[in-house]
Formats: structure tokens, C-alpha cells, sequence
RNA sequence: GUCGCUAUAGCUCAGCUGGAUAGAGCGACCGCCUCCUAAGCGGUAGGCCGGAGGUUCAAAUCCUCUUAGCGACGCCA
């Protein structure tokens, strides 16, 4: 439609191109005013005229066409009236389609994204519950849109830590207690390390000797390592499955110990490797930035080594043509380091293909959390917990319902999900259960219900099947328009969402659709007497039901049929 | 100290590639279920868009300065 209008305005003004035109049309802030608006502020310059006289000129010149029924101008505004039946016809048919909201414009092309990527031996929170669902959803919205796209979740499992923890478990530790409460024990040890780390800082250096050991293939060491590890990855995938996500490897940094020598190899042989108190770094002042450590003074390799490695690694193995990070926004340094790192080295693609996705720190009612003073929350007992509040909820509205544990399931998780990729990814989170447990107003469930009660009404009808052969001019009131505008949005909000790596743009989308579809719903009954209302009026119904699963899909979020 | 992010209603936030009267939800108050799911819908109250300059026909939106909160700034990741 916006492009006929744009064909339209085009074909009678001089002096922009389409795509300024196209970009310059906009949809009136209140339906009373058009359905869409051009502003002729711009020409006024070039035309050096009124903008009210230069709308007046081009509603003359355009004159009359099929599908507009009328054009107002309104100060500088060129107010079009599009044919409602021709409109509605347009925008139903769109949604029908195959693939509506998608596009093909990724393939051939693929995508990697780093995420998740929790630290082995520590537990899963609340912070890693956003890297995990938000580099999800951008896997579905870029999924969509025809990239091939590889879900790589970066383990820390590899680091100074291991020594700590090596220590500690050497020390204080005990095999039993370790076998029976698994991360949890671990966390203990590695909290009373640093509580005694803080009396004898010696134990700092026995940690990194033992991690030095690690590096150079110690076996004992890294018999406790694999221990540690393999007892972890149990505990994530426990949180995965619940959240119904996964990956397509588990590539830690660990992967990568054997590919850094040959980091540093290159970086000696672009002369970028100087050393400083007896650490190798690549100096970066020349682009106002801190230098990026390599190897520490005992010569053991970091984590923007491994990161290094991993680069190479990627785009070897896998030809992306973006690799995304999505971690906190206090690792922003760190990657614009690396990937600087990566150019210096003579790859000019590092400057548009890598690309840090940060989000906003995670706190704990105004206090930080931190794995060291336990002040914690676990990402497994926040989605058991809103479970756990949906099951109440739903034996006090709907206790008739079957698989009562897969729905509370499917909505305690969505609510969760949406929960955190409502906001832009960049805000901070003050973590309150109060908040995460309200699920009235604009929440997963206030969308999943929507859903629900969309497919309930098409239960109720018997014999109704989606055609086109619709009396299209019955959907020219209010409350359906404004819901078929919402709803048409759809494909714009996959690309916006995808180019911004913000799947905030996909929630807030649902919420809108789900808004409009619960204001037609109120005022206007779907199962009439009338066959040729109830069909147009349903197969709104059936388009919104649609478009709101395949929203939800893109968060990570199932809809169940009845709530 | 340097750099970065954030600042919009009591609270949580949209809107930010400049455009028509700044929008939601929560909370508060008032209404709506003999009718397709009330986890819903309608209404009322609530704003100096942190502050000051500047650019522009037009600024919440762009630029500069400034204030506050948070974060990063070499041997953790």
C-alpha cells in the first residue's frame, strides 16, 4: 500500500527520490486524519513555496485515482483516505501468505551468535537468563529471515578460576559433597577461597600456578577440571529444557587452548606484540583504547586470546558473514579490544561483521549480584517459581482444563521470557519477584490469553475455513481496521527488530496486536447469524491468531491453546 | 581522571534515522460478565521529556556544555 502511495506522490513531484518519498510517508497519529500522511516541509526549500500551497498543487495533480477515495490537506500534510475495501483486501491477503513476517533476504548467508556462555562451576542466575533468551530470539528473528544461523554457547570454561577452585576444592573440599550438591558445593568452595584469598593472597599465585599446570596439560589437573565441568553442564542443561532453547554446539574457551599459540604467532609476525611488566599486549592507544592483553607475565593465555582464537575459528569453520556476542554491556571494552585486534591483523571485515549485542546489568532490588557474596538468584528456581504461580492461578480460573502442568508450563516460562525482552536489551534490570509475577497488563500472558481466546472462538465456529473470498467492505469499521493496521506491521517489525539485534521491537509488537485484538473482541461479536459477517469477522480472528504465535515463536514463547 | 551507557506520569517503560495534541502498562479511583475465556474492556486522575545553550520552518528526538545513577579502564570473564 505504501508503495503505491509512494508510486503515487512520485509520479507527480520533482525533486525527491522514492525512497525519500517512501521514507518521508507516515502513518497519522490518529486514524481520523488519514491512513497515511505525506509532509511537504521538505519540498518547501527546493520549491520555495508555501508547504501548504505545495500540498494544495500535488492533491490537484494526482487528481482522482481507483484506490484513494479521497486526499485531505491539512497544513503541510497531504492526508490520504485509501479504499477501504482495497486496503483491507491488501492487508489480509499479506497476512495469509506463507511465511508472513518473514522475508528471504538472508539467504544464502549465515550468522553466528555467541550467547549464553555461563561460567562452568558457577551457577546459572538471573544475568545469564538474558544473554540465554535474548540471543535466542534473535536466532528466530534472523531464522526468519532466511539466515542460517549457528547457536554457539561459549562456555567459561576455561580461566584463573579452575586454579581457584583447584585450590580450594584441594583444601577444603570433599569428594561426597561435591557428588551430591554438584555446582552448588563448588560455588561454596570457590566463595571460601576468596574469603581466605583476602587473609593469604599467596593462594591467588598457587591459583594461577595450577591453572598454568592446566595450560600445560597436567593431568591431574585436568582430571578435576573435566569433573567440574561435565557436573555443570547437567545443571545448564536442566535450565535449557525448561526453557525449551538449545544450541547448535558447546564450544567453550577451553576449545580454543590449542588454537592461541597460533594467535600469538600471527600477532609476532604482524609486529602488533609488544611487551609491558612482562606481559605480551597489543597496544591500542592509537584508537584511544586500553591494550589488549595476550599473555599474562607467566606466559599462561586470557580470555581475549581465546576470543581471538575463537574469531578464526568461526570464520573458517562457518563463513558467517556477522558474528554476534550478546553479553553484558561491561564487556564492551573487552570485544571493541578484540575485534580491533582482528582488523590490525589485516581482516577489514572484523569492522561490519563483529558486532557486541550488550544488555544492562541484572541487580537484585538495587543490590549487585555476585556470585562471591551469594547474593544470587538462580535462572531454574525463577522459571519453577512462576510455574509454580501460574499453576495456582490457573486452578482458580480454569481448573477444568487438560495438561494443566504443560500449560502452566508454557505460560510461567513465556511470562519470564517476555518479561525480559519487553525492555530494550540495554536498560538495567532491578530484579523483583513482585513484578516478575504480575501477569496482568502487558505481559506474556496478557498476549498468550489473546491467543487463547482467539482459538477458543474458532473452536465455537463450526465449518469455518480460511478463502479470500471475503465481502472485505464489513472490516471497514473502527476497532478492525485499526487491529488489520497492527497486524500488517508485522513484516517491518521482523526487519526493524533484526536490524537493531533488539527483539524488544517483536514484544512490544505482540502487545500492540494483542491490545487491538481485544478492543475489536469487545465490540464487535464474531459467531452472528449473519454468515458473511461472521466469516470476515473470523477470519480476522484466524489472521490475529496467527500472527500472534509466530510473534511469540520469534521470543522463544509457545501459546498454549487454552488458558 | 578518561571513556561508555542511562535519564520521559507515583512506579516500570514506549516513542529517539527531527514533523500534527508526548503514548502504554502497573498502582489509585469509577464503571462493564443472563452474551464467543473478566489473565479482559471502557473511563478519570497523573508530564517544564534531568538542566542550560545551540542548529532548524519544526527538537523528547540532532549538536555542545552540565547534573545524577550505573559500568569499564592489564595479568578475572
Amino acid at each position: 500500500m505504501k508503495n503505491k502511495i509512494t508510486d503515487l506522490i512520485a509520479n507527480n513531484v520533482e525533486g525527491l527520490s522514492k525512497e525519500d518519498i517512501f521514507s518521508l510517508i507516515e502513518i497519522p497519529p490518529k486514524p481520523e486524519l488519514g491512513d497515511f500522511a505525506f509532509p511537504c516541509f521538505r519540498l518547501a526549500k527546493t520549491m520555495r513555496k508555501a508547504p501548504q500551497m505545495i500540498a494544495g498543487d500535488i492533491k490537484e495533480k494526482i487528481g482522482d485515482v481507483d484506490f484513494i477515495d479521497r486526499i485531505d490537506v491539512q497544513g503541510a500534510y497531504l492526508n490520504f483516505f485509501v479504499n477501504k475495501t482495497f486496503y483491507i483486501n491488501n492487508m489480509v491477503n499479506a497476512a495469509l501468505e506463507e511465511n508472513f513476517g518473514g522475508s528471504t533476504v538472508g539467504n544464502g548467508k549465515t550468522i553466528c551468535i555467541d550467547y549464553s556462555s555461563p561460567n562452568v562451576a558457577k551457577n546459572f542466575h538471573v544475568g545469564h537468563l538474558r544473554t540465554t533468551i535474548i540471543g535466542n530470539a534473535l536466532y528466530k528473528i534472523y531464522s526468519k529471515l532466511g539466515y542460517e544461523v549457528v547457536r554457539i554457547n561459549h562456555l567459561g570454561d576455561w580461566g584463573t578460576q579452575f586454579g581457584k577452585l583447584i585450590v580450594a576444592y584441594k583444601a577444603w573440599g570433599n569428594e561426597d559433597a561435591v557428588k551430591k550438591d554438584g555446582v552448588a558445593e563448588l560455588m561454596k568452595l570457590y566463595v571460601k577461597f576468596h574469603e581466605e584469598a583476602e587473609k593469604n593472597p599467596d593462594l591467588n599465585d598457587e591459583a594461577r600456578a595450577w591453572f598454568n599446570r592446566m595450560e600445560h596439560g597436567d593431568e591431574e589437573a585436568l582430571a578435576i577440571w573435566q569433573w567440574f565441568k561435565d557436573i555443570s553442564i547437567v545443571e545448564y542443561k536442566r535450565t535449557y529444557d525448561l526453557l525449551g532453547m538449545d544450541f547448535d554446539y558447546y564450544l567453550g574457551e577451553s576449545f580454543y587452548r590449542d588454537k592461541t599459540d597460533a594467535i600469538v604467532d600471527k600477532l609476532k609476525e604482524a609486529k602488533l606484540l609488544t611487551e609491558s611488566d612482562g606481559a605480551k599486549i597489543v597496544n591500542l592507544d592509537e584508537y584511544d583504547m586500553a591494550p589488549c592483553l595476550i599473555l599474562k607475565n607467566d606466559g599462561s593465555s586470557i580470555y581475549a586470546t581465546r576470543d581471538l582464537a575463537a574469531v578464526f575459528y568461526r570464520k573458517e569453520t562457518y563463513k558467517f558473514s556477522k558474528c554476534l556476542y550478546v553479553t553484558g554491556q561491561e564487556q564492551k571494552l573487552h570485544f571493541a579490544q578484540v575485534f580491533k585486534v582482528v582488523e590490525l591483523l589485516g581482516n577489514d571485515w572484523a569492522k561490519e561483521q563483529l558486532i557486541h549485542i550488550p544488555y544492562g546489568l541484572v541487580s537484585l532490588e538495587g543490590a549487585k549480584l555476585s556470585t562471591r557474596s551469594g547474593n544470587i538468584i538462580y535462572a531454574e528456581d525463577i522459571l519453577l517459581e512462576a510455574v509454580a504461580k501460574i499453576k495456582e492461578i490457573i486452578e482458580e480460573k480454569n481448573p477444568d482444563i487438560e495438561d494443566k502442568e504443560e500449560t502452566a508450563k508454557k505460560i510461567g516460562v513465556g511470562a519470564v521470557i517476555f518479561n525480559d525482552l519487553y525492555n530494550q536489551r540495554i536498560k538495567d534490570v532491578s530484579f523483583k519477584w513482585e513484578k516478575l509475577l504480575n501477569f496482568d497488563g502487558e505481559t506474556g500472558p496478557y498476549v498468550q490469553y489473546t491467543y487463547a481466546r482467539c482459538a477458543s472462538i474458532l473452536r465455537k465456529l463450526d465449518g469455518f475455513d480460511v478463502d479470500t473470498d471475503i465481502d472485505y467492505s464489513i472490516l471497514d469499521d473502527g476497532d478492525a481496521l485499526v487491529l488489520l493496521k497492527e497486524i500488517s506491521r508485522f513484516p517491518k517489525v521482523v526487519a526493524d527488530a533484526a536490524e537493531k539485534y533488539e527483539p524488544s521491537v517483536v514484544a512490544r509488537f505482540a502487545v500492540d496486536v494483542a491490545q487491538a485484538f481485544n478492543k475489536f473482541y469487545n465490540s464487535n461479536r464474531i459467531n452472528v447469524e449473519d454468515e458473511a459477517v461472521k466469516k470476515a469477522r473470523a477470519t480476522v480472528v484466524y489472521i490475529t491468531k496467527n500472527t500472534i504465535k509466530d510473534a511469540m515463536l520469534l521470543l522463544g514463547i509457545e501459546c498454549p491453546e487454552r488458558m
